[in-house]
DNA sequence: TTTATCAGTTTGTCGGACAAAGTAGATTTG
DNA sequence: CAAATCTACTTTGTCCGACAAACTGATAAA
């Protein structure tokens, strides 16, 4: 037990942490709304008083977490973090911590499950015209196993966007990233697994239609179960997230 | 439609991007493992042939991403990106999207009940034994709002821990940092909120221990529509999360 | 054995510099 | 007068060299 410390412990955060904790902090207060200017790298370096490459390691931290970056012309301005990048990095985090397949299914069919049962309560004549829009496009692509895992990804962000939440958005994303990719390799290895995917997502879309949450949970289900089944033909549900990774990450970040 | 391109697309990153990518590239392949020194400045400025303001812009985006830390002696090693930082950012991106209570209280309802199930699945002997010293710590702190908010937030913790699912507790971590930190506020504010609360969680350990999951999954539930009325007392459930999380996030920072 | 000293690294910060790209105002041209 | 062009200025990305403070490791002193 320490004895009752009779001094405050003394901040000696670097510069350019300051720099970029002083900037955070007008952000998330409102102070600086986002797509506000934030005054070029020399304005700051006055405002600061510090050097540009301090000023410069402090944006450099800010950009990476998404409350700044250079509009067209490259000039500084606040932003909103997007849920994507945020994702991306999340399931970095999850593909280096070793996670399992397992894992990854458990949450995602809950929050999955989670998704049609706001979807079902709340889906806009919009959300339903874009998800049937969705539908229409997998029937097209049905023999093409990497587009209709594509629309098949885009099938469920869409469906999460129809929950109208958007907290559950932002947390299905990360499990998502890594759970969807393997859909291809799974179309194409199962026999029937294609029109098994398109008729659930039918299904799914019928029951938001009709509103009918039993319905749809039990087709969310059905789907996820179908996943599930055709990945442990191929491999097990205990292996670590690790390989599928790398190859979507890569495309993901093309874009 | 675009003419079938001539040429790939020339990659014009900055300097310090493709550093830090660089870096990157070999942390998450796994050549680098976590806990490998880097190398200095110096070095990296000899391998990169950059110059090292370059090269400490690149290490900063890699230390904002959680892949990159500095040790005791200030040395650059790779590292697992931590999920409470992340967790932080994306509570930090709920905040600036505005979120409401609503959106967090339906996510955090379905997450912790999953948590509960698997943790009634698959708590081990020293799982139930934190738990029970948190509750058994709870009990003392009963009559401290602050002291017992913590509890609860801890208590949470330990039961995804307890789901032994990594997955799991990393996508309920952004909601409960939100969320939990009106615990203490609800708790002062009710009467009889303190005990509720640790009733909930008594009967939860209890459900834990027995395998029960139908009451563990019962008295989630219950603690959780608990925390709801508790809160509707006090504001609107539609009320942005803006304001309780500023000082939060500080505390927690400061640790 | 502990403490003090000292030289060598390494990081954090600074000042200044310059090319490339963007901006805006002035100028020419139709 | 409108459009195109040129020019001077600003801003970013990068580089260079420098230095104080902190840390390392080893050696000398008490």
């Amino acid at each position: 037990m320490p004895a009752s410390p009779l001094f405050r412990r003394i901040d000696v955060a670097p510069a350019y942490q300051k720099v970029a904790d002083a900037i955070e902090r007008e952000i998330v207060s409102g102070r600086i709304k986002p797509g506000d200017p934030i005054g070029t790298e020399l304005e700051l370096v006055r405002q600061f008083g510090v050097n540009r490459s301090t000023v410069r390691e402090g944006i450099r931290v800010l950009e990476e977490g998404g409350l700044l970056r250079r509009d067209s012309s490259r000039r500084l301005q606040a932003c909103l973090p997007r849920y994507n990048k945020l994702a991306t990095r999340l399931s970095r985090a999850l593909v280096l911590h070793e996670v399992t397949f397992r894992e990854l299914f458990e949450v995602s069919l809950t929050l999955e499950i989670a998704s049609t049962e706001c979807a079902v309560e709340r889906a806009t004549e919009e959300d339903i015209a874009e998800l049937a829009d969705n539908l229409a496009r997998s029937e097209q692509v049905i023999a093409d196993p990497a587009a209709l895992a594509e629309c098949d990804a885009d099938f469920h962000v869409l469906l999460a966007k129809a929950s109208h939440n958007r907290v559950l958005q932002l947390a299905r994303e990360p499990a998502a990233q890594l759970f969807f990719p393997t859909t291809e390799m799974i179309v194409s290895h199962v026999a029937q697994g294609a029109s098994r995917l398109v008729e659930a997502h039918r299904h799914l879309l019928e029951a938001i239609r009709r509103r009918d949450k039993a319905a749809g949970v039990q087709w969310t289900r059905r789907h996820l179960q179908d996943w599930r089944r055709g990945f442990e033909r191929i491999a097990s549900l205990d292996r670590s997230v690790e390989h599928m990774y790398m190859e979507h990450a890569q495309a993901v970040r093309r874009k």
